[in-house]
DNA sequence: CGGCTTCTGTAGCGCTCGATATAAAATCTG
DNA sequence: CAGATTTTATATCGAGCGCTACAGAAGCCG
């Protein structure tokens, strides 16, 4: 049986690798990214690429579960560690503000950047789909709110939510227009007047 | 001189072409669409569309040019028919709700899809100069309101500028994601309760 | 060492991209 | 009609796309 490793080992950096092609599917998208633009950035020759990480397509789909571990808007943390759904959002907006504007990486965010205008059907279905699970979560944990009196009775957790989403998304276009990290806390302070 | 119409004349409708276009670069994005698409939708060969409308890339600023004049949010227009920025705003809001998920075309924004991961800067920097042009605007109409004394003397113009040119862009990829108009309308609802 | 396995670089596959050379077809002018 | 002019359809062009066949290189095991 193969257990150990047997034939010649690889000679790069399987992860450092997968962060360049994170870096340059964020930048440019995923159409607009060439295999020969990956191996370029990543150092090594396309043999080598199909043989680590499959396809293009297998590629990215690993690339975006490592963007939501690493760089995503930690939803389920903003609201783990805060006592309300309304702190949760609130800091979830600050903390986007922050990260969309990251000098340190591309603008904006890898998920959304892809998947508009994208020509894989199934690549636009995947991440759509986390998208409306994150909404649910967030409307959900509003909902919660309202039936624990902690927000006004009259409160519309579907409407609240789906507004909150739109903020989230538009700070992202907003982002890679060039929007400072100040203007985008303004843009959350502005958004969370709207809360009830 | 040639003053009036010689040689062969054109075999097909100018406009009902660049509308067939104009609903391929919607659907599909500017770098989606190929050649090929286009001239198939337009039911003419590659020759005639580059003699009758120049190469891929004028093509398409002339499309986002009808775009503007038919489909585009009138936000010139919004503000002329409403007496306050607030109530401009509103009508916009709701006017965009309809219009981006009318079923009529295709759901969102061309300008915002075309240029999201697009590999043309100079596509991406003309539209994206419109934008801005429009969120000056915006803010202008906001402070002159202010200064009228129409709003509270803390508002913050940019702010709330910032905050309704995000909440517009983020409509355009909630109605790419399917949002319904009524979602939307309910967004926009809740996005009026920040104004001051 | 020699066999086995796996990775690496070269080189190129079939395909689609945006854009065109070419010549026939269709109209106006004289 | 003949000549000039413009559009048409056919048939590509060179370049780049995602992807891979192939053979040599580099590590295991006996």
């Amino acid at each position: 049986m193969t257990s150990t490793t047997r034939g010649r080992p690889r000679s790069f950096d399987r992860e450092a690798a997968l962060e360049q092609a994170l870096r340059l599917f964020w930048e440019r998208g995923y159409e607009a990214t060439s295999v020969a633009d990956l191996t370029a950035a990543m150092g090594i020759r396309p043999p080598s690429l199909y043989a680590a990480f499959g396809d293009k397509r297998t590629l990215f789909a690993e690339v975006v579960a490592r963007y939501q571990e690493t760089y995503g808007i930690q939803t389920t943390r903003a609201f783990a560690e805060e006592p309300t759904a309304r702190a949760g959002v609130e800091r979830m907006l600050r903390e986007a503000a922050a990260v969309l504007t990251d000098p340190a990486h591309p603008w904006g965010c890898l998920l959304v950047g892809s998947t508009v205008n994208c020509t894989s059907p199934d690549v636009v279905q995947a991440v759509r789909e986390q998208r409306e699970a994150n909404l649910r979560d967030l409307e959900s944990r509003i909902r919660a709110d309202v039936a624990a009196g902690l927000e006004p009775a009259g409160t519309d957790p579907a409407a609240l939510a789906q507004f909150i989403a739109t903020v989230l998304q538009g700070m992202t276009l907003r982002a890679r227009d060039g929007a400072s990290r100040a203007e985008l806390e303004q843009v959350a302070a502005v958004a969370m007047r709207a809360w009830p």
